[in-house]
DNA sequence: CCGTTGACCATAA
DNA sequence: CTTATGGCCAACG
């Protein structure tokens, strides 16, 4: 198989992402950004939520994922913000009163 | 093929 | 703290 280019694999750059979300121990928190750049596409913090909004394995823990606010992207207050919310706080993730992790603690991995 | 959408990010006000 | 704007790129209709 020679012509591999561009198109062909819709599933290595959802591979790569569930890699990346799968690679969160629990108790820790991540980012899109940052699982867009472990998973080699820096910048597309879009297309990983996009992958995680159109179908997740069930071995990825897509609720440690959180955007860089360090507040929960879904809708708090709704059904799967609430969710979200209360996964974390089971791993032992703490949220302040405004909705927000502090990202100083809970992110990983820790990149300056 | 084109326009719109979206579980985002960074900067500005 | 909030709101607004621009950028990024794959998937949808």
């Amino acid at each position: 198989m020679g012509n591999s280019r561009r198109s062909n694999q819709r599933s290595e750059l959802y591979s790569k992402i569930y890699a990346a979300v799968r690679s969160v121990p629990a108790g820790r928190v991540s980012t899109y950004g940052r699982i867009a750049s472990l998973a080699g596409y820096p910048g597309q913090a879009r297309l990983v939520g996009y992958a995680l909004h159109r179908g997740v394995d069930d071995a990825v823990p897509w609720h440690r994922v959180i955007n860089y606010k360090g507040r929960i992207s879904l809708d708090t207050g709704a059904m799967a913000g609430n969710i979200q919310q209360a996964l974390l706080e089971s791993e032992g993730v703490v949220f302040s009163e405004n909705g927000a992790v502090d990202l100083d603690k809970y992110v990983y991995p820790e990149i300056s």
